[in-house]
DNA sequence: TTGTACGCGTTATCAG
DNA sequence: CTGATAACGCGTACAA
């Protein structure tokens, strides 16, 4: 069944088939309530690959996820993410493609990404995330493909939604060492990424301008990373005292060392992580974190995509979506109120007693 | 730049050059070798929309997400099978695009798939978990539409990859309840997916074969709701000491519970989990549990409605995937040897016992 | 082994 | 507002 089908039923042509189901004005009331009974009775949809042949546009976008978040993958960020394309895809009526980079073959990937581009496949594609290395992106550019960062971009103009990864980290460190700290550490995530580097930074200047000593350590996004690097900071000599995670898998693994050691949160050490994907989670562990809008960021950058398809020659736009520091007890408690809720007991939103659950 | 210009360089015909992309032997070395340096020069890919309105296959699969997932989103579980779709899609040289559910509008679902069928965009899909209500499949089915289900399908006819989830639950629960235990409970998932009512069976039936009184509630793999929950078993009167979670997740929110009352694991109450997708976590709390292969599963899923794609009058295929009891120390600790390397603190390896080598 | 010619199902252009 | 008709880029019988 197709068009030509629909349109003998109908007793009209094709072409008026083919402008009811595009909407295009240009077709009497009759006309187009007939076509629609017919192509309703009959269950009819056009064929994708016709359809795009002649359009040259897919409405299909691909989601790139490059190899590094593959360990990500386990991270309650990436997931969410994913959502947050599929939300924007489906307000925006695209399908999302999952293009993921080989972890054992890095050249696949780009062979995968070509094949798409020129075989138009897609109408554009979505960077799940920002690298420092921008060499793959440089092709897209040239080719003139469109194409939207989740991240920012430092060494290109591109069209992007980021969270101002530096400034919450820097919020978030001011945080951590509100309570008499003397010595601070972070646990990064990889330089590979423009997020990671951000939070470093911001990080530094915090603990800078508080005039705290502070070291940078990377742990890769892995809580068992983070638990050893831990352990190895708190039991060795001059210990630090307050430790911010650059996500909140690695404030656990963090914890977890902590425990092992006898330390206790918050008194003797604070800690800060980072997303708050799951604040059921980080709340019940009482983690002070940043929350970050991973689905809202997913749905933006599709919106930007779309967008950016529909007008390539519109100038980049870029994206800052807002967080949040959620104070909860892991860097120190703040205040009466907030004791005294503790003490009482009472359901507590953000705020959780000092009893440190290990995921 | 299409075939025929590709076919003007190359000094042959539109056809040679289509044949030799697609790898036909009736092709002169020389003829051959020519044209694919023209390929290779300009970089040509052929334009997919064309070759699949022609050939009438897309090359591209769905994995369909039902909307009861989008919880289990945030489950370690579901990402990693996407991984494995991946992985078997690179090895097939297939795409893989996403189709998920929306939350609200349980028939957006329907539309879009069938708009994905009727209108060819698929060649096929593999749906994400196996529902007990298959009124969704019944589309597919009476459409003659390749698709593969990731859990066994119980009303209908179909092709399947599955773990033996009620043989795996009985051996947990058996586990379980080696040490001298009085009264089982069980989380499980919700009674919507298959997978959920044979881990229920596989616990209904070690217990009642060990003569002891069991009950089982609903946690819908919620870390907070199993948390919730068990709080309140623990707390009541004739509390369990014996709990069989049926995810890590919820396992985790029963350790939780039972710390907050100060409730001694495994002494007075034994944990058993599910899943084991993320072993360091679950190792790092001790938790005994079944592990399921994910990655596989989404693979082989994969692999099999390639098949079906490829011979779509070939009867159905079952297959199952093996699982394997991880035995740890939150349902007892089982022989000296284990206890004294538990005592040392030694590195502990997994044992695992009752290899269930099924497939 | 190679080339010719037609068909795949739409969209887009243009004349009416 | 409507209907021919020409692309769109490729696969594939069929003929050579």
């Amino acid at each position: 069944m197709n068009l030509e089908d629909i349109a003998k039923l109908a007793g009209v042509s094709r072409s008026t088939v083919s402008r009811v189901i595009n909407n295009d004005p240009r077709v009497s009331d009759r006309a187009r309530i007939r076509v629609q009974a017919v192509i309703a009775e009959h269950n009819f949809h056009p064929n994708a690959a016709a359809r795009s042949l002649a359009s040259r546009r897919t409405r299909v976008i691909g989601l790139v996820i490059p190899a590094i978040a593959s360990k990500i993958f386990s991270d309650p960020w990436f997931p969410i993410v994913i959502q947050g394309c599929m939300d924007g895809c489906q307000e925006q009526d695209l399908s999302l493609m999952l293009l993921m980079e080989s972890e054992t073959d890095p050249h696949a990937a780009n062979r995968l990404i070509e094949r798409m581009l020129r075989g138009r496949q897609l109408d554009g594609v979505v960077l799940a995330t920002s690298l420092a290395d921008t060499t793959g992106t440089r092709l897209l550019q040239e080719s003139d493909f469109p194409f939207v960062v989740i991240g920012r971009t430092t060494t290109i103009d591109a069209t992007w939604v980021d969270i101002d990864n530096r400034h919450a980290a820097y919020l978030a460190t001011q945080h951590l060492l509100s309570h008499n700290r003397r010595k601070a550490a972070m646990l990064a995530g990889p330089a590979t990424l423009v997020s990671s580097l951000d939070r470093i930074d911001g990080f530094r200047a915090a603990a800078s301008d508080a005039g705290i000593p502070a070291t940078v350590h990377d742990a890769d996004y892995d809580q068992r990373r983070a638990h050893d690097i831990a352990v190895s900071l708190l039991s060795g000599p001059d210990a630090p005292d307050a430790i911010f995670a650059a996500s909140d898998t690695m404030a656990v693994g963090v914890i977890q060392a902590a425990r092992r050691l006898g330390i206790e949160i918050p008194r003797s050490l604070g800690v800060m992580g980072f997303d708050d994907i799951r604040p059921d989670r980080t709340a019940a562990l009482g983690i002070s974190n940043i929350r970050q809008p991973a689905r809202e960021e997913g749905r933006r950058a599709v919106d930007l995509l779309h967008a950016r398809i529909a007008d390539p020659a519109h100038p980049h736009q870029q994206v800052w979506l807002p967080t949040e520091l959620i104070v909860r007890t892991s860097c120190g408690y703040h205040n009466n109120t907030e004791a005294e809720r503790l003490d009482a007991g009472v359901e507590r939103k953000e705020v959780a007693i000092g009893n440190l659950d290990v995921d």
